[in-house]
DNA sequence: GTCTATAACACGATAGAC
DNA sequence: GTCTATCGTGTTATAGAC
């Protein structure tokens, strides 16, 4: 049960350098394109390795993802249920529950050269939808959309559950848009200095949730 | 300048069989995952064909997709300039501006199966920048956003480019996202009936338009 | 656990007959 | 213009030494 690992070690082991390796490398180009050599030379190991640790590169490719995504969803999970205990047994306001599910997706997304790997993915499973990757995008999000949209309906009780799922998409979409926008690979738009520092996290999040909001109680 | 050609035939070229057949499988199965083969079998030719016609696949890949997405923004254009003259000299309305960017995204991009081949063709082309993809955006886009943002501009004269361009782009990225979520492939949310016909196009039409204009105004 | 070498296969591109 | 056959390359997966 308890292998011989030393789990706060600075050095990481070589399976977690794999899945770090590959959750980039999926980002920047797409799981399919990904070759597992490319991954194991960024892993500092060689190619065997994967399928010594994970089986196949379809197994490799569902951990990288999980591990990838889970933290977000986690995040949220906790944000949402810290403000609901805040204002118990009054529904929360309707901003609060906006911003826990934005402000994971803003803070916990960007790595140390302001990419933003797990949104790469994100909009990758969306647009490539396959067995394999919807069956983890289940697994680690619909009890989270279940449990928004729950509280939503709370803060909200005259708007219908659909109307509320409605624009809940909508106010997911938006943040991925903006957030796909920021990562370094992304196309520069005009009028938009996404990638300058001309827009700092806090901002953001402050102009999402706000326009979120107001659109919730269009 | 004038090939023989049946310009309003029943039956499409084999070129344009190409185009359309690649467009779906590109959708479908991704760019790079995409093969000549299974594209030259759906369209009923072979393997060679595509190289005769285009010179390569990446050559493929720009013809397609500028095929793909042109219409849109055609669209678009037309549909915010009806709008401007309509109301010239004064500002047209922001729900006018609006709806001029979303209705085409919305009737235009399904398929006669309920596909939204050209929402995850843009979202797969937004998850996976690539050099040769990112210059077919460039030409078929930043002149449309240009467009528009002068029109917000117009509307919201109060406003900075920087958070017009910043709202614009959340407005877009709201409808990309229930679009997305409609698509049949797509995999299926709670609380959303997306597939279904219980949401017709113009009440999507109607819902996203209100959201995105009640954002502008936050 | 780690690595080298290789097997088995699919891809894009092309030559050349028709 | 269309098609068949094939070449060269790159892929995953695996066998077997260390």
């Amino acid at each position: 049960m308890n292998p011989p690992r030393h789990e706060t070690a600075k050095t990481p082991s070589t399976k977690e350098r794999i899945l770090a390796a590959a959750a980039r490398v999926f980002a920047d180009k797409g799981v399919d394109a990904a070759t597992l050599r490319e991954i194991t030379d960024a892993a500092g190991t060689n190619l065997a390795s994967v399928n010594y640790h994970f089986g196949s590169k379809d197994e490799l490719v569902v951990a990288a993802l999980t591990a990838c995504l889970r933290p977000i969803n986690q995040a949220r999970l906790r944000q949402l249920e810290a403000c609901r205990d805040r204002h118990a047994p009054a529904p929360p306001p309707l901003c609060d529950v906006v911003e826990a599910l934005i402000r994971p997706m803003v803070t916990l997304t960007r790595g140390l050269d302001g990419s933003r790997i797990p949104i790469r993915i994100l909009l990758q499973l969306r647009s490539l939808p396959r067995p394999e990757t919807n069956a983890v995008m289940a697994a680690e999000f619909d009890q989270v959309h279940e449990r928004f949209i729950e509280a939503l309906q709370e803060c909200r009780p005259t708007m219908t559950r659909q109307q509320l799922a409605l624009r809940y998409d909508f106010a997911r979409g938006a943040a991925m848009q903006i957030l796909g926008d920021m990562d370094p690979l992304a196309r520069e738009l005009p009028n938009l200095q996404a990638h300058d520092a001309g827009l700092d996290e806090e901002q953001l999040i402050e102009q999402l949730v706000s326009f979120v909001v107001a659109g919730f109680n269009a």
